[in-house]
DNA sequence: CGGGATCCAGTAGGATACTG
DNA sequence: CAGTATCCTACTGGATCCCG
C-alpha cells in the first residue's frame, strides 16, 4: 500500500487553524498544562496559572469542557466540590504542544535577536 | 547519559505562550506554510493562501519577516520584483506545527462532536 | 467554593482606496 | 507589482460585583 503524502500534505484547510486558534489562546494551554497530572478543582487549577482571573479560568475551562478535552464532575456536596481532570483527547494534544513548546524554548531567543535588529533598521 | 525530563519539564512560563500565540494567528501558519517548497512573490502568496487579503498578507510577512521567519529580496527591477522565501528558523518552525495539523486533522471531528452534544445539553 | 453578569479597553482581523 | 493609509467591526482579555 503505502500511500505516502509526505510533507505535501494538506496541511493548509481552515479546520487546522481553527485548532491553532484555540491553541494560541492566551489560558488554554496554561490550563491544560495544569491539569496534566492529576485532577484538579476550580480555585487549585487559580493557583497553578499564575495570573489568571476568575473569569478567564471559568470561560476556558467552559471552552475546553465543550471541546470534550476537559471532564468536569461535581460532587453532591455543600459547598460544591466541582473537579477538572482532562480526558484522552485533552492528554493526548498535550503531547504536539509540548513538541511546539521545546521549539519555542529552543528558538526564542533568536527571535527576540531577529526582532531586535529588525527594529533597529527599520 | 539520559537526562530524562520527561512530561514533568516546565512547558508553562509565559515565553511559550508568545510563540503559541503567534501559531495561533489566522494567516501565519498558512503563509509559512505555502513558502514550504520554494521561494514565492507576493501575489503568487496571495494566490496559494485563499481568503487573505492584500493587507492581511502584508502585515502577516512583515512579522514573519522582523521574527526571522521569512527573508524578504527585492529584486532591482522595475515594477518591482519580491521574493519571499523561509529561513532555516521558519523552516524548523513548521515541523512541530505539521504535528499539530496531524493532531488537529485526527481529531477535529471529535471535537465538533463534542461540541454539538454539549450545546444540545447546555 | 465556584462560578455568572456586566462593563470596558485593546487588539486582531477585514474592506476599501490610494501610491511608488 | 507590492505594498501603505484609513476606517471599521468583532472578539479576546480583564476588572468588578453579585449569587447559590
Amino acid at each position: 500500500m503505502n500511500v505516502t503524502i509526505p510533507t505535501t500534505a494538506p496541511l493548509d484547510c481552515s479546520q487546522v487553524s481553527e485548532v491553532l486558534g484555540r491553541v494560541g489562546e492566551k489560558w488554554t494551554m496554561q490550563v491544560v498544562i495544569a491539569l496534566r497530572d492529576q485532577p484538579y478543582r476550580f480555585n487549585e487549577i487559580k493557583r497553578h496559572v499564575r495570573g489568571i482571573s476568575q473569569q478567564m479560568l471559568a470561560r476556558t475551562l467552559k471552552t475546553l469542557e465543550r471541546d470534550g478535552m476537559v471532564k468536569r464532575t461535581v460532587g453532591p456536596t455543600a459547598p460544591p466540590q466541582v473537579e477538572y481532570e482532562l480526558t484522552a483527547l485533552g492528554r493526548s494534544l498535550s503531547a504536539p504542544v509540548r513538541q511546539l513548546a521545546q521549539w519555542a524554548r529552543a528558538h526564542l531567543a533568536a527571535i527576540h535577536d531577529n526582532q531586535l535588529s529588525y527594529d533597529a533598521t527599520h
